[in-house]
Order: structure tokens, then C-alpha cells, then sequence
DNA sequence: TTTATATCTTGACACTGTTTAGATTTAAAC
DNA sequence: GTTTAAATCTAAACAGTGTCAAGATATAAA
């Protein structure tokens, strides 16, 4: 992989893609910065030059992926006509992104670093899940009772999220089919 | 800490109490073997008389506080007498030993080393899920549908612990009382 | 064309996991 | 109780890690 040239020209991109790469195959255990840089052909020190520090580095991956979570979440949201489905469907994206990249959600969700107030994923997910949740309650419901139920959906597909990375403990096979089964298995 | 005896005498179980102080304190990222040796007064290679390596080390903590997980749960389960919050109080315990020890959450959960079927504190969860429904249910539900809302309890417990375990999203004040609400606000 | 800035390399430092050879202590065998 | 075996430790080393400082080289700005 090594350049002749002096200057790479673009080593900051190429990093950030081969990490994302190499977090998609191995996870972040084994992950090197001097791996990284020798797999672009630029000696230990040059990412130093792009990024402050190992965790500032990872920090940017982690914006990357949240950006594409973000992102898968937002079209599931757009993409559902019947408004009764909106959370199903919210939800199954939700579970469905940490099924094909099972390595992502330690790598995202590893850290103290995540603001649960502005972390655009989980606003998006509390917000429709409320939206919902009046359209559905209309006005007898207080505010307490709300939170309530918007934290426990959102657990309930967060937790999902993370067991059906563990191990296989759904039917791949039908998955879809089953995670739909499992989130619509629950009343609110 | 450096003692006088070329022989430690309980090396092995010092350096496992070291290792749990240490991640409960600063989680698992900065823990290293030479650090605890260092700690407990030995040479950075004496912990390799009792570990193959860290892996092996590590696994033996996760062991421990697998232990006293899933006691805490069977504590919670038998001092339950009223069969109807059986649940809610497994849930409740599953829930706040991770608020007391957020740390361990990352740590238990981190490795694909988890065997979901034999797991104890989820075999624990899940039988007992799986009973209070049959017994609510009775006969009319089918076993796929058990099983969906085995999971779906399962991961809204899972879930709220890791989300408990980010942030302040709950109320600390009223710790206990806010987790209730939220698990009992949804119904199977 | 000069000057400044961004980007790289080289070389170093402290730290990590872990292995090997040998020292020392404890336990077992006679 | 002495000899032998095993368990437990130290010392020294190796390769790999993050990261910094000094200097080289390329690009951009003046």
C-alpha cells in the first residue's frame, strides 16, 4: 500500500475509512493507529497530523456512523405512509442496523461520550415515539406517564438492538418477520 | 503495597479483587496487568502463574460479577412473595445493579463470550418470564408468541439497564419508583 | 520567488502483554 | 528429616502500542 509519494493527499479520509472497515471486521479491540496508518502507507506519526489523539480519531468514526444510524433511522421514518406503523417501523430500522453491524453498537454505545439529550438518533426515536404516544393517549395522559412510555419503548428496542447482536438468539432466517413480532408482542 | 515475602501467598485472588476495584472505578479500557501486579507488590510476570493471560484473567472477573448479578436476581425472585410482581421486582434488581455499577454493564456485555442459552442471569430472567406468561396467558397462546414477549421483556429490562447506565435520563432522586413506572408501563 | 503553513518521516520515550530462564518457597515422597 | 517435585515468584527481554519533538518536503499564500 505504500505511496511513492511524499504527500498522501487525502491520508484523513483514508483513515476514517479503513477504520470503520477494520471496526466492521475485528470490532475496536485490536484496533491500531500505527496498523491504520500502515495499511495507508504513511509512517506512525502521520495521523497525528489529522487527528489530536487515538480517541479523538475514534470520535470521528463514531460521528461517521452515527451519521449513517442516523440516517437508516430517518429513512425507515419517511419511507412509512401508515402513521400506526411509524414506531414499528422506526424500530425494526433501529434493530436492524445493529443486526448487520453487530460490531458497531459496542464501538457506538461503548462510552460516556454520548449526550442522551442531543444524540440525533435517540431525539429522533423519543420524539416520533412521543408524537405517538399523544396522538394515541390524546389528553388523559400526563406528562409522567409519557416519559415513561417513550423511555420504555425506547429501552425495549435498544435492548433488542444489543441482544440480537449478542448471539443467535432470533430465527435469521425470518428476521424481519421476527423482530416485528417481538416489538409488536408489547402494548403501550 | 510491595510486601517482603518472595511468596505472595494469595496472588491470585488479590489480583481479581484488585481488577474489580479497578473497573468499577475506571471501567476496563486503562486496566492493565502490570498496573495490578504492580499493585498488589509482584513482578509484571507473577499474574501469569495464575492466567494463561489477560483474556483468561478478565474472564474470571466477569465470572465473579457474573456471580453477584445473578444473585442479586435470585435474591430479588425468592424474596418476592406476591407471584404478580415477580417481574418487577426481577426487572427492578436487573435494572438498578447496573445503575450501582454502570461500568460493569459495558464490561459483562462487551464480549461475543456470552452464551445466551446458558447465560444464568438470563436463563434466570427468562424462565421466570416465561411462567409468569403461561400462567397468564393460559392456553391460548401459542409458543412463538411466548417467545416474543420472553424477548421483548427481556430486552425492555436489557435496554433500560444499558440506558440507565449513559445518562441521567432518570430521575435519581426517585430512582426505584421511576424504573417501576417505566417497566410497568407497558403490558403484555 | 519568497514565505508561511500543512503534511509527512525519523527517532525516541514510556507503557503494554507475554515469554524464557532461573531463583525461591512450599508440598510430597521416601 | 532429607530429598524431590511442584508451585510461585523475579529479572530480563521482545514486539507492539500511543504519542511527542525535530526536521524534511510539499503545497498555498504573499
Amino acid at each position: 500500500m505504500k505511496s511513492d509519494k511524499y504527500h498522501h493527499g487525502n491520508l484523513k479520509e483514508e483513515l476514517i475509512e479503513k477504520g470503520l472497515e477494520y471496526i466492521d471486521k475485528y470490532g475496536t479491540e485490536t484496533l491500531s493507529m500505527r496498523k491504520l496508518a500502515d495499511s495507508a502507507g504513511v509512517s506512525p506519526a502521520a495521523p497525528y497530523a489529522h487527528f489530536k489523539n487515538k480517541e479523538a480519531f475514534l470520535s470521528e468514526v463514531r460521528d461517521y456512523i452515527t451519521n449513517q444510524f442516523f440516517a437508516t433511522l430517518k429513512e425507515a421514518a419517511d419511507n412509512c405512509s401508515k402513521q400506526e406503523r411509524i414506531l414499528l417501523e422506526l424500530g425494526k430500522s433501529y434493530v436492524l442496523f445493529f443486526y448487520e453491524n453487530p460490531l458497531y453498537y459496542q464501538f457506538l454505545f461503548s462510552l460516556d461520550n454520548i449526550d442522551v439529550e442531543t444524540y440525533a438518533p435517540f431525539v429522533l426515536f423519543k420524539r416520533t415515539a412521543e408524537e405517538v404516544l399523544k396522538n394515541l393517549l390524546g389528553k388523559k395522559a400526563d406528562k409522567k406517564t409519557i416519559h415513561a412510555k417513550v423511555i420504555a419503548l425506547w429501552s425495549l428496542v435498544h435492548g433488542l438492538s444489543s441482544i440480537v447482536t449478542i448471539k443467535g438468539v432470533i430465527d435469521t432466517e425470518h428476521l424481519e418477520e421476527e423482530v416485528e413480532r417481538i416489538l409488536g408482542s408489547i402494548s403501550i
